[in-house]
DNA sequence: TTGATTAAGTTACTGATGTTACAGAGTGAT
DNA sequence: ATCACTCTGTAACATCAGTAACTTAATCAA
């Protein structure tokens, strides 16, 4: 899904997993957070249609399969179904709430605690501790360059508590 | 409000507006966001029911009428309205599109970017040209230092953008 | 096997922000 | 006027993170 696009559906995860980024307009990348099976996206629709400016990117991480909700049964089951409406207020919610995780790491939290905190989220995620990832793809999620995830990740390597590969990176522990 | 009171109310803002901020284990605090007159955050409700963690930190920025309604209400006219509704949905909306904002100024913009913004953002609010905050109250909504705010505001000053004068900031434009 | 390509390692350097410490200015109470 | 207190100015320094430039290693295709 690419910024911009017209969405006349909201985006149920029946499994997998998707990622929504942040970009600026210079092509720089931030992960706001992770949809996961069972979950959605209400915002999303909302999100895409009336903000030009508000640009977000949504990518899947592994195989994902969706359920496509077009907009009308959206509004339909909000009028009729309590419990439809109550799964969207949680799912607003839930997005909050990882809106104000993601908050807290790039505020509060020193680039080695976040780079440590998103390859054990990414471990938990889909339930594995090798991460298929590049450097450099690691980088763009924190918003960060390649050179310094290298280095930390060869301190965090040091300290016995990853294992670096070629594409990958192995955790120890979660 | 004070993080990890009980609630039984959601807050609707008569007039005047509130300043809703983060805050860490450290005392440590960052600008969420503001809500303003013929708003609500009905995510306040939750959030201080639900986590113990998630504490979240509201004060009034000026004098301010508060309609509280309880949630009993709330439920009530969730089920009853489709204004409410959409109400209630547009205000969680709103908090979201924000908190992005937010991500967008600490993730991609420089210390003195998000002060010239969060200048001309309370003089908005407020609608003056005259900032009422010390430089510690500055550095802390930004989560910064004194120090470091005042360099900036001294740079601002010799470019002409303000003038600084003792627990006040007058901007030259908005 | 060779060469191309991409990933990762390394070093030196720069810049933004934070810290410490102290001086000076403004304000209000007595 | 004097004192206490808070706010602001400034300098020297520390640190984290980003950049540039180059080397080395792994992988894959021809």
């Amino acid at each position: 899904m690419d910024p911009g696009e017209d969405i006349h559906f909201i985006p149920f995860v029946l499994n997998g997993a998707i990622k929504v980024s942040r970009e600026n307009r210079d092509g720089e990348e931030l992960l706001l957070y992770y949809i996961e099976s069972g979950d959605t996206c209400a915002m999303t629709l909302q999100c895409c249609v009336r903000q030009s400016r508000s640009e977000i990117k949504a990518t899947t991480l592994e195989e994902t399969t969706l359920l496509m909700i077009p907009i009308q049964y959206m509004e339909q089951w909000m009028n009729e179904h309590q419990s439809w409406r109550q799964y969207i207020l949680e799912s607003y919610h839930n997005r909050m709430i990882e809106l104000i995780e993601t908050i807290d790491a790039i505020a509060f939290m020193r680039l080695d605690e976040r780079l440590e905190k998103y390859l054990k989220d990414q471990a938990k995620l889909l339930g594995t501790l090798e991460i298929q990832h590049t450097h450099q793809q690691i980088a763009d999620d924190l918003h960060s360059s390649r050179v310094v995830i290298s280095r930390l990740l060869k301190q965090m390597e040091i300290k016995g508590m990853i294992e670096i590969r070629r594409n990958r990176i192995v955790l120890a522990t979660i």
